[in-house]
RNA sequence: GCUCGGGUGGCGGAAUUGGUAUACGCACAACACUUAAAAUGUUGCGCCGCAAGGCAUGCGGGUUCGAGCCCCGCCCCGAGCACCA
C-alpha cells in the first residue's frame, strides 16, 4: 500500500468549496418534487455590518446545515437558503462617518459575509440570495406595507414616542430595554410626533392562539405570550362629583340612586372585580385626559406641579424609586358604583397611561394601593378574607395587605363567596345597572412603524391636501426608490434626511394628479426581516412577492417530523392507527392554513420583536390570501450564545473576540464546524476554549488516518436514486442492514453492534440538536476502530456518512478517495438495524441492599430464573448475605439484579 | 418580585428519563518512539484509604430494593418580564 497522505484541511477544503460553488451542488433542482418529503430549514440571516461574521454566526448556521445535509442524504428536497439585512443603523452609522452612500458599502459587506459563509462550506443554496435593500427585494416590502394600508391597519397618529436622543429615532415600545435604546444604551425619552403605526394589536388574539399550533421551544413561547399580556376583566364607570356642595347624595349609602348618563365618567380596568367593595378611592395616571377636567381650582397649583414633574423623568427614573408611591389629590370625587361611596381621585405616576384605560380603582387589596393609601393617610376598607386567621387579624388592622384571592366580607350580598365566584356574580349586577362590561386587555400595544432615518425603505404614500389624506402610489410605481442624498444625518427636528430633498419631495397625487407631498419617514429594520422567508421560496419573481404554488410547496402543511412519535402517540382518532402517507394528504385538504418554515431557527434575543413581526404579517398575508399559511413557522428552536474565553460576552471593548477566520485557517473549517457543535449544549450559553479545537482537530486526524487499517477492496456502492431515497422504507438501500455485512473482513460482532448503535444515536441526536453527545459517539467509535488491527470497507465508509454534515470536506475527500462515484452529500444515509445492534453478552450488575457488589458477564438471552441464579451464587454476594436468606430479588431486564435483605 | 432554564471532577460536559454517576473532549502525569523537542501512540486520572471498603451530583429532609433524575423546604448562578390594575 502507498504511503497515505497527511490529512491537509486547507487543501481539500479548498477543493470542495470550489466544487460546490461550481456545480451548483446544494441549489434546489425542482421546487416541485415529491412533496412529502421536503424540507425547509431557515436560520435568521444576518444583519450586516462593517465587522463580518463573528464568532456566534456559526453557531446557528452549522447546527441547521448539519440538519440540512442530514435529512438531504435522507431523501428530502432540502431548501436551506441565506440573504442579506442590510437596512439599518450600523450601514447608515458608517455612511455618516464616511461620507460613502450605504448601497456601496452594502455591496462590499455583504461580499464579505459571502466569502465567509462560503469558507465555512454551508450547504446553502446559493441562487436565492435576498437583500432586504435591494430594490428588487424593498418593492415587495413596500408593496405588503400597501396592503396594510388599504386594509386599514396601518394609521398615522400623533402620539408621544420613545424617542432616543443619540440615535435621533423613535423606538417601538419594544425596542425601549429598562427605559433605555436597545440599540445603543442612551436613556429614551417621550416625545410627541406623528407616526406610521401599525394595527398589531388587532391581531392580539390571534397571535396568541396561533401559539398553540406552533412547535416552539417553551421559553420561545412563554415569552410571546407574556408580552402580548392577556388578561380578562371588566371595565368599570366610575361617576364623578364635580363639586361636592352640589352633590345631593354625599354620605349616602344607595347605590341605586346613581344616575346613568352622567357624562362626566373615569374608567377603570380591573381583573379583581371582587375587591369592588373595598374600593375607596381613584387613581389616575398623570397623562389622563380627564386630569384638567378632575382638578378643582384648589388643587391646580399642586397637581400641575406634580405633572410636570413627572414628565421630566424618564422612564428609568419614573420606575426605579418602585417602593415610594407619590401622588397628588385631585380634588374631586367619584362614586364606587358598587357601595356608593365617594372615593377622592388622586393622580399618581405609578397608574400607567398607556395600559387598560389609564386609571385603577384603589383598595386594601393591592400593595401598591395599600402603599399609597398609608402614606396619604386615605381610608382603607378591607373586603377579602384569608383563610389564614393569623394574617386575617393583621389584615383586619390593615397592618398588612392582603393582594391574594379568599373570600368575600364586607361585600353586601355577595359575603362568603369565593374570589372567583364573586367576580362572576358582581360582573352581571353592575352590568345590569350600566356600570361595568367584560372587557379583555392586553399589553400588547401597536408598532410604530415609522423611522426619521435615510437608511430605510421609503413608505409608499403621498400627502394630497386636495385629496385630504395619505394617498398609496399605485402598485405599478414600485418599488419607490431611495433617492440619493448628500447628507445621511438625521435631523435634531426629529425629521428625516429624505426631508430636504425637495425635489423629490414634491410630487402629483396618484389620484387627484394635484401637487403632493411624499412620506419622508422610513421603515424600521424589522420590515424586510418580517418576511423573507417568503421571499426564498421564489426569490426572482417580478410579479408577486412568491408565487402561490412555490409557496404551497415550501411551506406547506406536510409534517414530517423528525420525530414520528408526536402522531404515532397522539390520542387523536384520526391519525391512531394508521400512520401511512394519507395522513399527510387528508392533513393538507381538511387542515388548511396549517403549515410554515420547517424548522427555524434563531437567537433568544429575536423571540419577542422579530418573532412576533414576522408572525403578525403571515398572519396578515394570510387573511388577505396571497400566503397559504397562518402561521409562518411549524417549529422554532434557539441557540444558546458563545461566549469569549474569559466567560463574557464577547465584544470589541472587553478584546475577547474569537475572529471564526484565524480559528478556520489555523484548524481548518471541518474542525472549527465540529467544535461548534461539540463545545456544549446547543441551547445552552458557553465559552469559547481554543483547546477544545485542538481535540476535534486530533480526532479528524485519528479518521483519516483510518484508511490505513481498511483492508478490504471497497464494495462498490452504487448511490441510490433520488426516487429510491424518497422511499425510505426500502429494501434497495445497498448500505442498509445486513447487506452491508458481506463486505466484513476479521471485525467483532462488537465492533459492527457498536457502529449500528451508533447510527442510531447519530441520527437521533442531530435530530434533537445534541450535536456534542452525537459527536462523542462518533469519537468513541473511531477509538473502538483504532484498537481493531483491521476494520471494513463498509464500516469505515458508514463512519465517514455519519461525519459528512458535521465535517462535509473531509467526509467527501475520504468518500471520493474510496472509489465511489457519486457525492456522498446526496447519498443515502446509514441505516440502523436494530438486530444488529444487539450485543450477544450483556453486563448484569448485582445490587445488594442498593449498593453495587458485582457484575456478571452473561448471554444477552439470559432467562430470569437463571440470572437470579447466578447473581445469588455469585461469591461477592454470597459474602454479603452472610448466610442470610434474601427477604426479595428484583430483576431489572438486561440491567440489574437487586438483592433485598 | 414573577416566569423559564441551570448547579455533576482541575475545566467543557455525559447519564437511554428511577437502574453500574463522571461517557466524550481538554488539562495533567508516566511510559514508548526520538540525539532532542514537537507530533503521535499506550496507560493512568472524583475524594479518603496499603487494602477491604467508605464518601461524593449546591444545602437539609422525604419516597423507594435503588434518587443526579421524583416529592417538600432552602441557597446560589443565568435568561426574560417587571408599578400591567
Amino acid at each position: 500500500m502507498q504511503r497515505m497522505q497527511k490529512y491537509d484541511p486547507k487543501k481539500i477544503e479548498k477543493k470542495w468549496q470550489k466544487y460546490w460553488e461550481k456545480n451548483k451542488t446544494f441549489e434546489v433542482k425542482d421546487d416541485f418534487a415529491h412533496p412529502e418529503k421536503k424540507f425547509y430549514a431557515l436560520i435568521e440571516f444576518p444583519f450586516i455590518s462593517g465587522v463580518g461574521l463573528h464568532v456566534g454566526h456559526p453557531r446557528p448556521f452549522t447546527a441547521m446545515d448539519v440538519i440540512a445535509r442530514k435529512r438531504r442524504m435522507e431523501g428530502y428536497n432540502v431548501l436551506y437558503p441565506i440573504g442579506y439585512d442590510s437596512f439599518g443603523l450600523p450601514t447608515e452609522n458608517f455612511a455618516i462617518k464616511t461620507g460613502r452612500p450605504p448601497q456601496e458599502i452594502v455591496l462590499e459587506n455583504i461580499a464579505n459575509f459571502k466569502r465567509q459563509l462560503k469558507s465555512l462550506g454551508y450547504s446553502f443554496d446559493w441562487s436565492r440570495e435576498v437583500d432586504t435593500s435591494d430594490p428588487k427585494y424593498y418593492k415587495w416590502t413596500q408593496w405588503i406595507f400597501l396592503q396594510f394600508f388599504k386594509h386599514g391597519l396601518a394609521y398615522k397618529k400623533n402620539q408621544p414616542i420613545n424617542w432616543c436622543p443619540k440615535d435621533k429615532i423613535g423606538l417601538a415600545n419594544e425596542e425601549v430595554v429598562n427605559g433605555c435604546c436597545e440599540r445603543c444604551g442612551t436613556p429614551t425619552e417621550k416625545r410627541n410626533k406623528d407616526q406610521w403605526m401599525l394595527a398589531i394589536t388587532k391581531y392580539a388574539d390571534k397571535l396568541l392562539d396561533g401559539l398553540k399550533t406552533v412547535d416552539y421551544i417553551t421559553p420561545a413561547r412563554v415569552q410571546q405570550e407574556n408580552w402580548i399580556g392577556r388578561s380578562e376583566g371588566a371595565v368599570v364607570r366610575f361617576t364623578v362629583i364635580l363639586s361636592e356642595a352640589k352633590d345631593p347624595r354625599h354620605g349616602k349609602r344607595d347605590s341605586s340612586a346613581i344616575p346613568q348618563n352622567d357624562n362626566l365618567v373615569v374608567e377603570v380596568f380591573t381583573t379583581r372585580l371582587d375587591t369592588i367593595f373595598s374600593g375607596t378611592f381613584l387613581v389616575i395616571a398623570p397623562e389622563h385626559p380627564l386630569v384638567k377636567q378632575l382638578t378643582t381650582p384648589e388643587q391646580k397649583k399642586t397637581v400641575e406641579k406634580y405633572i410636570q414633574e413627572t414628565a421630566q423623568k424618564t422612564d428609568i427614573e419614573r420606575t426605579a424609586e418602585e417602593k415610594d408611591k407619590s401622588g397628588v389629590f385631585t380634588g374631586s370625587f367619584a362614586l364606587n358604583p358598587a357601595t356608593g361611596d365617594k372615593m377622592p381621585v388622586w393622580i399618581a405616576d405609578f397608574v400607567l397611561a398607556q395600559y387598560g384605560t389609564g386609571a385603577v380603582f384603589a383598595d386594601a387589596h393591592d400593595e401598591r394601593d395599600f402603599a399609597m393609601a398609608k402614606k396619604y393617610n386615605i381610608p382603607l376598607r378591607v373586603s377579602i378574607r384569608p383563610t389564614d386567621d393569623e394574617v386575617w387579624q393583621r389584615v383586619q388592622k390593615l397592618e398588612e395587605c392582603f393582594p391574594n384571592e379568599g373570600t368575600l366580607v364586607n361585600s353586601d350580598q355577595f359575603d362568603g363567596l369565593t374570589s372567583a365566584e364573586a367576580r362572576e356574580k358582581i360582573l352581571p349586577w353592575l352590568e345590569q345597572k350600566g356600570m361595568a362590561r367584560r372587557k379583555i386587555n392586553f399589553k400588547l400595544r401597536d408598532w410604530v412603524f415609522s423611522r426619521q432615518h435615510y437608511w430605510g425603505e421609503p413608505i409608499p404614500l403621498v400627502y394630497c391636501k386636495k385629496c385630504a389624506g395619505w394617498i398609496p402610489l399605485p402598485e405599478s410605481e414600485l418599488p419607490l426608490k431611495l433617492p440619493e442624498v448628500k447628507k445621511y444625518e438625521p435631523t435634531d427636528t426629529g425629521e428625516s434626511p429624505l426631508s430636504a430633498m425637495t425635489d423629490w419631495v414634491n410630487t402629483t397625487c396618484p389620484r387627484c394628479g394635484g401637487p403632493a407631498k411624499r412620506e419622508t419617514d422610513t421603515m424600521p429594520n424589522w420590515a424586510g426581516s418580517s418576511w423573507y422567508f417568503l421571499r426564498y421560496c421564489d426569490p426572482d419573481n417580478d410579479k408577486e412577492f412568491a408565487s402561490m404554488e412555490k409557496l404551497k410547496y415550501w411551506m406547506g402543511p406536510v409534517i414530517q417530523s423528525a420525530a414520528p412519535v408526536i402522531l404515532s402517540e397522539a390520542k387523536d382518532p384520526l391519525t391512531l392507527g394508521e400512520r401511512d402517507s394519507s395522513v399527510a394528504t387528508t392533513l393538507s385538504q381538511n387542515d388548511s392554513g396549517r403549515g410554515g418554515v420547517d424548522w427555524y431557527n434563531g437567537g433568544m434575543e429575536h423571540t419577542v420583536l422579530h418573532l412576533l413581526y414576522s408572525r403578525f404579517w403571515n398572519q396578515f398575508l394570510y387573511d388577505i390570501g396571497v400566503v397559504p399559511t397562518r402561521e409562518p413557522y411549524k417549529k422554532r428552536t434557539s441557540h444558546g450564545m458563545i461566549l469569549g474565553p474569559d466567560g463574557e460576552k464577547m465584544s470589541k471593548s472587553r478584546g475577547n473576540v474569537i475572529n471564526p477566520d484565524e480559528m478556520i485557517e489555523q484548524f481548518g473549517t471541518d474542525a472549527f464546524r465540529m467544535y461548534i457543535g461539540f463545545m456544549g449544549p446547543f441551547d445552552q450559553a458557553v465559552k469559547w476554549d481554543t483547546n477544545g479545537l485542538v481535540g476535534v482537530r486530533r480526532f479528524l486526524d485519528r479518521v483519516w488516518s483510518l484508511q490505513e487499517k481498511v483492508t478490504d477492496s471497497p464494495t462498490s456502492l452504487r448511490a441510490p436514486l433520488l426516487e429510491e431515497r424518497v422511499q425510505s422504507t426500502d429494501t434497495n438501500n445497498p448500505l442498509s442492514s445486513r447487506r452491508g455485512t458481506e463486505g466484513e473482513v476479521s471485525s467483532s460482532v462488537h465492533l459492527t453492534s457498536l457502529l449500528h448503535r451508533t447510527i442510531h444515536k447519530v441520527s437521533a441526536d442531530i435530530e434533537g440538536m445534541r450535536f456534542n453527545t452525537a459527536i462523542a459517539a462518533l469519537m468513541e467509535l473511531s477509538n473502538e476502530m483504532m484498537k481493531e488491527e483491521k476494520i471494513s470497507n463498509f464500516q469505515y465508509q458508514v463512519l465517514i456518512q455519519l461525519l459528512s454534515p458535521f465535517a462535509p470536506h473531509i467526509a467527501e475527500e475520504l468518500w471520493e478517495k474510496f472509489g465511489n462515484g457519486e457525492m456522498l452529500a446526496f447519498f443515502a444515509w446509514p441505516k440502523f438495524d436494530a438486530e444488529l445492534a444487539k450485543e450477544s453478552a450483556i453486563t448484569i450488575v448485582v445490587q445488594v441492599n442498593g449498593k453495587v457488589r458485582d457484575q456478571l458477564e452473561v448471554p444477552a438471552e439470559i432467562s430470569e430464573e437463571d440470572i437470579k441464579a447466578q447473581a445469588l451464587a455469585s461469591e461477592k454476594v454470597q459474602k454479603w448475605l452472610e448466610g442470610k436468606e434474601p427477604k426479595k430479588v428484583i430483576y431489572v431486564k438486561g440491567k440489574l439484579v437487586s438483592v433485598v435483605i
